[in-house]
DNA sequence: AGAGGTGGTG
DNA sequence: CATGCACCACCTCT
């Protein structure tokens, strides 16, 4: 292997009669790798320079320039029968779609793979990258400095630049063998099929972007900086008496007394100054000061945070070519197998208070329309499924309110249709628990959440627990076979690996805690992840099937956002509804699923 | 460049 | 003894 990848053999192809042989040493293998270099990692603005296509044994370099008609090379890359091994497969996805237009279709990621056979595995260790792979699998070590060349593109292919294309193809093979022996060992195949058929639906997904109003983006933001520079002075102003400095600017207004995005400096004011005494400046600790400057300090903070996030910054990420926003998904960017999301992060535009009007920015533009659909109390559903407890199932069997079923049972309260109304303490109680519990939470912060004293909470959990003894029952042993395994499984089998700490480890406590909480939220928050991403391939293939105008352009978890002309868009809605349903129900056979949404000109939720 | 603090989302 | 899951962006400070 090692004289293969330091001399790789591959053929040039510069004319276009050449296609013929690449096609017809291709038409009849059952697995191609393919790989393409350009100039960018926008597929809108790159231009495309080579194109890897090969077998195990034959390996082509086409210079892309060089040839007119791509027919027989879109014949193989559109055939459903053959598998096609890339790596990071969304990027050569969408560059073929927009350069060559044509659709991948069957692909094997194997950075995507990489992910479900390590994920919870640290990433500093077991990177993704082709040479890490490359080193893992093959013991061999690729050069990454010629790919950085081909963004400075001059007009002329060195003989190393096409060296190491072709090597990018041909690595491929023996990752994707070793790879598909692990994935079978650790019986991971049906949550590698589910990703690969994600593959496209992301690709697609971050082709289309989000349209967003600029204007009003724009005008929105010179509001809050108005507001900001007000409140800025005000707070400067309160807090001068304070310090010594009072010096002048050049026009004779004072300077800056502190840098009030400065924890160092806010410390010092509240502790040393004002004699306040905090631990930190976070929201949570001054919001229990009663003190003007902490309050004041509350104001700025609410619009530094919403110009810093998401001020211009955004705007700035906008294509060029189609003046949206084309965020990258990380389709495996969690270790429970959520998508992340970034440049920009459009799962954390806020959706609450002051901050809520930007997503009202997020549109559709003239003559379309959006369609957002949500899981209604995904997780808890999940869940309610996996533990089989009683109490749960029969809240979302009847429609009762989960919350105030839970507070009855608790509370020994009979449960009414205005329970909400006549106990909405018990109620918050019973919800905080009903959180809390899926992320592992404890009588401790329990108790500092709902203002009562750790004894309480612990003699509130234990109620809780003994009225619901299923949910405590999964949750005890599914940390605890967290711990002894080193891995938990979601319903489709989607497994997180744990480092367990050495026992001599001082925070090994702490550590294996730890573990037992996301033993215990993995499950739950990967099953759902696995519900949401079923849904969108689903969704996907019926808006293709049907010839919609429509198009999935985001996904926030247990929310899925389309784009759709407006003929198309009540249509749209209703398969991307009814399709949510269906995968739900795919994995929880005892919990009902249910969905909310609709179809409306800007994001709402 | 990287860590820590803060804060936005589900 | 203490004990909240999963992310990403921006800021300051070293």
């Amino acid at each position: 292997m090692f004289d293969v990848l330091r001399d790789p053999k591959f053929i040039f192809i510069n004319k276009q009669n050449q296609l013929k042989e690449v096609y017809d040493t291709l038409k009849n293998e059952p697995i191609i790798a393919i790989d393409t270099e350009g100039t960018s990692l926008d597929p809108y603005t790159n231009e495309l320079l080579l194109f890897q296509i090969g077998s195990k044994k034959y390996s082509y370099v086409i210079d892309v320039r060089s040839i007119k008609d791509w027919r027989l090379i879109k014949n193989l890359v559109e055939d459903t029968k053959k598998l096609k091994l890339l790596q990071n497969a969304i990027y050569d996805y969408k560059v073929l779609k927009i350069s060559l237009n044509m659709e991948l279709q069957n692909m094997y990621d194997t950075m995507v793979a990489e992910a479900i056979i390590r994920s919870g595995l640290s990433r500093a260790e077991y990177g993704r990258s082709l040479a890490a792979l490359t080193r893992r699998y093959l013991g061999a070590t690729l050069e990454k400095e010629v790919r950085k060349t081909f963004s400075n593109f001059t007009g002329s292919l060195t003989k190393a630049q096409l060296k190491y294309a072709a090597l990018d193809i041909i690595v491929l093979f023996g990752i994707f063998e070793k790879q598909y022996e692990l994935l079978k060992k650790y019986d991971l195949t049906q949550v590698a099929k589910l990703e690969f058929k994600v593959l496209p639906v992301v690709g697609d997904m971050e082709l289309r972007g989000f349209y967003i109003d600029a204007e009003a983006w724009k005008n929105h933001i010179k509001v809050i900086e108005a507001e900001r520079k007000k409140i800025a002075q005000k707070l400067q102003d309160a807090i001068r008496p304070y310090y010594k400095i009072k010096s002048l600017d050049l026009f004779g207004n004072y300077a800056e007394v502190i840098n009030l995005n400065s924890q160092q400096q806010l410390m010092e004011l509240f502790n040393d100054k004002l004699g306040l005494d905090v631990s930190s400046t976070g929201v949570s600790v001054l919001e229990k000061l009663d003190h003007p400057i902490a309050k004041l300090m509350l104001e700025y903070r609410g619009y530094e945070k919403l110009i810093s996030a998401f001020g211009e910054t955004l705007l700035e990420k906008l294509n060029p070519v189609t003046k949206r926003l084309h965020p990258d998904y990380q389709q495996l960017g969690t270790f429970t197998g959520r998508f992340s999301c970034s440049n920009p992060n459009l799962q954390q535009i806020p959706s609450r208070g002051e901050g809520a009007v930007f997503r009202t920015f997020f549109r559709a533009p003239k003559g379309r329309r959006l369609i957002t659909t949500d899981y209604s109390q995904q997780e808890m559903r999940v869940l309610a499924d996996l533990s089989g407890d009683e109490t749960l199932l029969e809240a979302y069997k009847t429609g009762k309110d989960l919350h105030s079923l839970t507070a009855a049972q608790m509370y020994g309260v009979e449960y009414t249709e205005d329970f909400k109304k006549k106990h909405p303490e018990l109620r918050q109680a019973a919800k905080t628990i009903n959180f809390g519990l899926m992320y592992g939470r404890g009588p401790t912060s329990i108790a500092s959440q709902i203002g009562v004293s750790v004894d309480e909470a612990r003699e509130l959990v234990d109620k809780y627990f003994s009225k619901m003894p299923k949910i405590k029952n999964w949750l005890e042993s599914v940390a605890k076979s967290g711990v002894e395994k080193g891995f938990v499984s979601t319903v489709l089998g989607r497994k997180r690996f744990f480092e367990l700490p050495d026992p001599s480890d001082p925070n090994y406590n702490r550590e294996i805690g730890k573990i037992e909480r996301a033993s215990k939220n993995t499950p739950i928050q990967g099953t759902s992840a696995d519900m949401t991403k079923l849904a969108m391939v689903r969704i996907n293939a019926r808006f293709k099937k049907e010839r919609l105008d429509a198009g999935i352009i985001h996904t926030l978890h247990d929310e899925i956002v389309s784009e759709a002309s407006k003929e198309h868009a009540e249509r749209a809605y209703q398969i991307q509804y009814e399709e949510m349903i269906k995968a739900g129900e795919a994995f929880l056979k005892r919990c009902p699923i249910e969905a909310d949404g609709g179809v409306s000109i800007q994001w709402e939720h």
